[in-house]
RNA sequence: GCUCCGGUGGUGUAGCCCGGCCAAUCAUACGGGACUCUCGAUCCCGUGACCCGGGUUCAAAUCCCGGCCGGAGCACCA
């Protein structure tokens, strides 16, 4: 990063808590607190949350965000609540009104537009400083209704880039915050509260995503009446995740409400909370982003990426059991007697074992039945059977010669199954699973070839959620 | 339309600023083999990329110009 000193750098992650933080937000706040981190830097979370109406903050939200960021390590030296500083912007509007940079304008907005697109100040624009501020006045008395007024920040009405006309750093907003109630009718917007924001915490560096690239030019406006630096700003392209679709954290909200998804821990959400269900390593998902880089062109990336990550750290330490998804029951013929099996938990890490009843009625599940009828397969670590039709088996000694092969199957005896439903980002499945997954509550365990999953409730039944294959 | 920004194997990434050591890194995916009482893991081996066209240069993935393709912004949203 250019300009970073050891031990001077301060990055923040500045979301707008009106929804719990999703995989973009992960990516802001993995990437900005891990320079941080490497530069011995401090790391600050801040909420830009100063739009009560259009993009409303969720009450709950803010602290899913400290939650999640402490799940990410990268707890935060500082937090910002920028609906509770609103005095120091008016403060700062103040100001700039004073040096002339800021004027009140009552154009609406198809007027400014038409003046923005053509180059043309307004009328407003030239007004003597007097009247600006008696009207800035006006508007945070609450004088004039929503629309009627804005503040605006003067730059350069013939700017190439129309979007960096004369942009608006205040507006009215007659609508109560969830953190601040009805104290206020003036709002920043984000280029405003953030622009002073970055400049009064000490922000050294920048990591955002491109679609505030002209928030920039348009800050640095602000910057240079006041004679403050800009930080220096690295930007990201968009990111896309082969299997999530679009969804924007509003539609998310409506499809839950619908009933589409569970909750905004649903396994098919791009959510954090989500891959916290599921069982996922924070260090992993760290590692993910990371693997991203920081380019500027767009990255479409699949899961897959962080499936690996994720597995290289649970496969040593993840028990392993017989999950049965769509169960069939077996009767073994000429089985001599009943005898306990003891199964390793994991396969090279020394975890203990786990027993099971050899019994006669066993479950496989169909997959196996079906592709392995009318041959010899060998239930995994207890004995060999030959599949016959209508759910018989001949009982076909204990050899362990199958060995080089596919037809080693799991299984389950049916003294000892538990009801179990898998979430899974696709959908609910209903199996068996050995009752020895009591011991692994709240963990994640491999469902030997199936999956990894995490056992998220036992009762009377086994709940537990998809982690990946 | 206007303004910006990108384009390295299937995917992501390093290298590009400061041209040669790049017949291009790493990861993942994929193919093959070994091992294993899991379709997991591990170990080998392999496939596979500098968007196109010009220019500068002894030398270009790296610099310049044009084209094509992709993205973002053009809100009183963040």
């Amino acid at each position: 990063m250019p300009n970073a000193e050891k031990g001077n750098v301060v990055m923040r992650f500045a979301p707008n808590p009106n929804g719990p933080p999703t995989l973009g937000s992960m990516r802001g706040i993995v990437v900005n607190s891990e320079y941080a981190r490497m530069y011995d830097g401090k790391f600050i979370l801040r909420f830009d949350d100063t739009d009560p109406r259009t993009k409303r903050p969720l009450l709950e939200a803010y602290d899913w965000y400290l939650e999640d960021c402490k799940w990410l390590d990268a707890n935060p030296d500082t937090v910002v609540y920028a609906s509770k500083r609103m005095d120091m912007y008016y403060g700062y509007a103040r100001k700039l009104i004073e040096m002339g940079y800021a004027y009140v304008c009552k154009c609406t907005r198809e007027e400014f537009k038409a003046y923005r697109d053509s180059g043309i100040p307004c009328p407003h624009r030239d007004g003597n400083k007097e009247k600006s501020m008696e009207d800035w006045e006006r508007m945070l008395g609450g004088f004039y209704r929503e629309g009627e007024a804005v503040l605006r920040i003067k730059t350069d009405m013939s700017h190439k880039d129309p979007a960096v006309r004369d942009w608006v750093a205040f507006r009215i907003i007659f609508s109560d915050h969830p953190l601040v109630g009805d104290r206020y009718v003036v709002y920043p917007t984000l280029d405003f509260e953030s622009a002073i924001e970055d400049h009064v915490l000490g922000v050294t560096h920048i990591l955002r995503g491109k679609d505030l690239a002209d928030s920039e030019k348009r800050q640095r406006y602000v910057y240079r009446y006041f004679g403050w630096e800009y930080p220096v700003v690295k930007l990201w392209g968009r990111i896309k995740i082969h299997e999530f679709g679009k969804l924007s954290t509003s539609d998310i909200g409506k499809k839950i409400e619908r009933g589409v998804y569970s909750g905004w821990d649903d396994p098919a959400l791009p959510t954090v909370m989500a891959f916290r269900r599921r069982g996922f390593e924070p260090e992993a998902l760290k590692k993910f982003f990371l693997s991203l880089g920081v380019g500027e062109n767009d990255v479409s990336v699949s899961l897959k990426n962080l499936y690996a990550e994720n597995r290289k750290i649970i496969d040593g330490k993840a028990g392993r059991y017989f999950f049965i998804w769509n169960p069939v029951k077996i009767v073994i013929e000429g089985l001599k007697e009943v005898e306990i099996v003891k199964l390793p938990l994991h396969p090279s890490t020394d975890m203990g074992t786990r027993k099971l009843r050899g019994e006669s009625v066993v479950y496989i599940t169909s997959d196996d039945y079906e592709t392995f009828i009318g041959k010899e397969v060998r239930l995994k670590g207890f004995c060999n059977i030959r599949l016959e039709e209508s759910g018989r088996a001949v009982y076909a000694g204990n050899q362990v010669e199958a060995k080089r092969g596919r037809n080693i199957i799991h299984w389950l005896p049916e003294s000892q199954t538990m009801q179990c439903t898998v979430f899974t980002p696709e959908g609910v499945i209903d199996g068996l699973v050995e009752e020895n997954v009591k011991d692994a509550v709240n963990r994640v365990v491999q469902f030997e070839r199936y999956a990894f999953c995490r056992i998220e409730e036992i009762d009377d039944a086994v709940r537990a959620v998809y982690t990946h294959p």
